[in-house]
Parts: structure tokens; sequence; C-alpha cells
DNA sequence: TCTGTATATGCCTTGACAGTTATATAACCA
DNA sequence: TGGTTATATAACTGTCAAGGCATATACAGA
């Protein structure tokens, strides 16, 4: 696990950066959200940790998990010569058609 | 396997998209490109299918593989509320100070 | 029809990771 | 000090995907 590719690829982890998204969370409240053990959460949190992605505050026994949003910008920066590409495409029509098209002359050839 | 977010995990598929951002190519040409076994380009270009970053078009045995950048406005979507989040941060460097300065009251008590 | 070319698929092994349970660590409180 | 709370980690299991090898499929040309 080296980049926030891999970090995001977990759904449960891309959950995580939307409650953190909020406020800063308590481990415990991330466990009560998510439904999931609390190993299985601080296992997360540490993939998370070690990409950068949110930082911790102690505060006695407490762990305050905050959001660390700047990784992102390396997934934002790889798909930026793509936007151009699907933004240019959007009023092309022809793709979908003739998508449905060769569907129908895959599958309904009864 | 099941979303664009998965799909792009793998350092490889990021790559293949990345050549077929220039033009479409056929599988050959990958295998060339990539220096991986043929059977593992095809492998990762039916993922990629799957979740719709690329089609195919068939010319007799030759298949032309052609960039479709829909899905990643999926991504991009998602992205958008740490947009903001993280261009907010920019001109802030008290993060990285205090994290230094962690890092040195840690690792630096000899 | 046979042969070569281009690509896909099946099977297998290995490694990584999600998830669970049990335990360690660390700080607070009585 | 002992007990309790909050979190991390270790050991283990099951699953799944990457990658390798062998083979199937599909088409073209002679």
């Amino acid at each position: 696990m080296v980049t926030a590719f891999e970090a995001l690829a977990d759904p449960t982890r891309r959950r995580i950066l939307d409650l953190l998204r909020e406020r800063p969370r308590l481990v415990g409240e991330l466990v009560d959200l998510l439904q999931i053990s609390q190993p299985l959460v601080s296992k997360h949190l540490r993939v998370l940790r070690e990409v950068g992605l949110v930082r911790v505050r102690q505060d006695a026994q407490r762990r305050w998990y905050e959001l660390r949003p700047e990784p992102l910008a390396e997934i934002n920066t790889w798909l930026e010569p793509y936007r151009q590409l699907w933004e240019a495409r959007y009023d092309r029509l022809e793709d979908v058609l003739q998508e449905l098209q060769e569907e129908e002359r895959k599958h309904g050839k009864t």
C-alpha cells in the first residue's frame, strides 16, 4: 500500500474520509457509525495515516482523527488531463447509441 | 471489482489509461509498451472494460482499445467536496510545522 | 482446409488485504 | 495500586486478485 489511489480503493476507507470531512472524530465514534469492529477501524485509519490522508491528535486516551485532504491533490492531478476528455464528449450521443446497437446484435439474436 | 476506484488502484491499469489517452491502441502495442505478458494485458483490459473505462472496436483479428473517460467523472464527483478543503489549506504552513515538531519530540529525544 | 496471427480465457500459485478474536499499551480515576 | 476506558497491535483465517503458463477462439491469407 503506497499511494492514495490504493487507499481509496476500499469503500470503507472512503466512508471514513467522508465522515471526517464533517469534523474530526474519535475511533469509537467511527466504530459506531460504520458498524464494524474497532480493530478494523484502527487498521483502516493506519492505512489512511500512512498515505497522509488523516492525522491524529492525542487527547488523554482518546485520539481525534482529522482529515488531511492534500494527498487527494495527487489524484486530482492525475485526473486533470482526462477531465477535458469526458467534458468534450458529453454532447456526443453516438457512443451510447452505438453501444446499444452492439448489445442488441450480440444478445438479441433469438 | 466494481467501481472505477478499484480499477485505478492498480498502477498498471493507470498506465494503460495514460497510454490510451494519446490514441486507441492494439493489445499487442500495449504488451510492447508495458513489457508485461499478453494475457496479463488482456486481463487488465477486461477489468477496465467491465467498469466502462475502455471500449473495444474489432478489426479482423485485431482489437482497438479506446479510452472512455466518463466513469472518471464519478471519481471527480466524489473528490469535489474535498477539493475546496485542500485548496483552502494551501496557505497554512502551521500544519507542516507542527508535524515537524511532533516528529522531533518523538524521535529526537536522545 | 491448413497455417499463422491476434487476442481471450482457464487453471494454478502466491501474496496481499479485509475481517475476527485475543491481547497489549496507555492514560485516566478511585 | 487496581480497575476501567480508549485505542493499537498480533496472530490467524478466508478471499480475491495479480501474474505466469498453457490453451482456446477467431480471423485472414495461401
